[in-house]
RNA sequence: GUGGAAGUAGCUCAGCUGGUUAGAGCACUGGAUUGUGGAUCCAGGGGUCGGGGGUUCGACUCCCCUCUUUCACCCCA
């Protein structure tokens, strides 16, 4: 019986485990190069508490099942959740301030799609306990850190970045009441998304005043933080939250990190958490495909049972990225990352078991070492050594009854023969 | 969940308006090569033509269903 693989999940043959590995690699590298450290959860929770940050038509969209105690559970979509349980469980004991990262494998029951598989890996980022811009730019910057070491430049990607805070403030100025700033953001949210038209059919269904209608499309088409206050007056509110957002792109100015920064009030994001900064992050090429995005989430602990902490993070998913880096010719080379120290080639059937012996000695030091199973000649031995990608080759034969052996650099293709015991001291 | 497109060897594909035993390149295995690799040449294995049903003397080819992939929606944590 042939059983297919599972829609929307990935198999990993060995070039794709490497590819895979040289990313989630990356991604735990940059993490460590800036100061974080790495946490994991389980794999399944309580579905409720995915239901806590998104409601109940999150339920449809990700595994769930009951276990045999009657458990309602779910595979995680997302780590967030998880995080903030681990973390408000030791709040009062974790140093501050906690700069975690992980790189989950999460499932969405989600149809697939380009870009979109139900089971992948995400990186994410968060810095909790520090209610400061330099968080926020210092996760930005370790994104852009992560994605500058993979070759990818300012010319192939672009941060996005603005403030939920100020355009709170800003649209409470331009007249929109409290309560309907969350239904207004998934409309602003898909602004760069649909045709202008479509954009104000959206807006026009929510705001009925054309006038307040009229100052959103202009304030949505402001180009830089300056030209806000041309279309309204800012309140000391909303100045203070520009004045954030302009420290921000200072400490990026600091990092040296502008050239991939862009100011962009269109960047809503479409949870209902962020709180303050928001950014996300863009391909340059293929128009408007966010590869990653993040952002401040001062409630978030909260929400699950914790006291009031402030908290920034980003998260970025490895099939987008995937796509990116193999468009851009950045993943060349990265599928046969195999790699052998020594391949032990025997030439005469009658030193098979010294070769084997010889194998097991290489590898008892520390070196990787490979062998032929079967008694093929020197030449289909050699053949195999290539393949494998052997860094050098040792050849047994006649020379080992005067205890040398053949040693073979296969890159240069020089040889020479060493004394066995000296063959094992300077290894 | 809705709509469009596609599915032939491990991969990329060819296969005429329905007609005999379904092909190529690459990959794989073996040989040329019993002490010297990456190259070359030769040979070989590998397909219920995604699956099921239907039309037909006859289906890879036409029709229906289904699965999977893919694109656009919904959603995006």
């Amino acid at each position: 019986m042939k059983v297919p693989p599972v829609k929307g999940t990935r198999d990993f043959y060995p070039p794709q485990m490497a590819i895979r590995n040289y990313i989630v690699d990356g991604w735990k590298a940059a993490s460590l190069r800036n100061g974080f450290e790495e946490y994991d959860g389980p794999i399944f929770e309580y579905l409720k508490m995915y239901q806590i940050k998104s409601g109940d038509e999150i339920v449809e969209q990700l595994f769930n099942f009951t276990d045999r105690g009657d458990r309602k559970l779910a595979i995680r979509p997302e780590i967030t959740p998880t995080l903030a349980r681990m973390v408000n469980q030791q709040i009062n004991s974790l140093p501050r301030p906690i700069k975690w990262f992980s790189v989950p494998r999460l499932c969405r029951a989600e149809r697939p799609q380009k870009g979109r598989l139900r089971e992948f890996f995400q990186w994410n980022i968060d810095i909790i306990g520090i209610d400061d811009v330099l968080a926020d730019a210092e996760v930005i910057f370790t994104a852009i850190n992560y994605l500058q070491a993979t070759g990818l430049t300012a010319d192939d990607i672009v941060v996005k970045i603005s403030s939920r805070k100020m355009l709170a403030a800003i649209l409470k100025e331009i007249g929109i009441k409290e309560k309907d700033l969350e239904s207004i953001y998934t409309i602003l949210d898909k602004r760069a998304k649909v045709p202008d038209d479509a954009f104000e059919e959206m807006l026009a269904e929510k705001i009925s005043d054309a006038d307040i209608r009229q100052k959103v499309t202009q304030l949505m088409a402001a180009e830089s933080i300056d030209s806000l206050s041309d279309i309204v007056s800012l309140s000391d509110k909303a100045n203070e939250s520009v004045d954030e957002l302009k420290k921000l792109f200072q400490l990026l100015e600091t990092m040296g990190v502008t050239d991939f920064c862009k100011f962009d009030i269109t960047i809503v994001r479409g949870l209902a958490y962020y709180t303050g900064i928001v950014f996300e992050i863009y391909d340059k090429q293929s128009q408007l495909r966010a590869i990653g995005g993040g952002g401040r989430y001062d409630n978030l602990l909260k929400q699950f049972g914790g006291p009031q902490v402030s908290a920034t993070g980003f998260g970025i998913g490895d099939c987008v990225l995937g796509i990116l880096l193999e468009e851009k010719g950045l993943l060349d080379g990265k599928e046969n990352n195999r790699q052998i120290d020594y391949f032990v080639a025997c030439a005469d059937k009658q030193f098979a078991k010294n070769a084997l012996e010889i194998t097991t000695k290489i590898r008892r030091a520390g070196f990787s070492a490979s062998f032929s199973y079967k008694a093929t000649g020197l030449g289909k031995q050699l053949k195999q050594a290539s393949a494998e990608n052997a860094k050098k080759a040792i050849i047994i034969g006649e020379e080992f009854e005067k205890n040398q052996l053949a040693v073979k650099d296969l890159e240069s293709g020089d040889q020479t023969l060493v004394d066995i015991d000296k063959f094992f001291s300077q290894l």
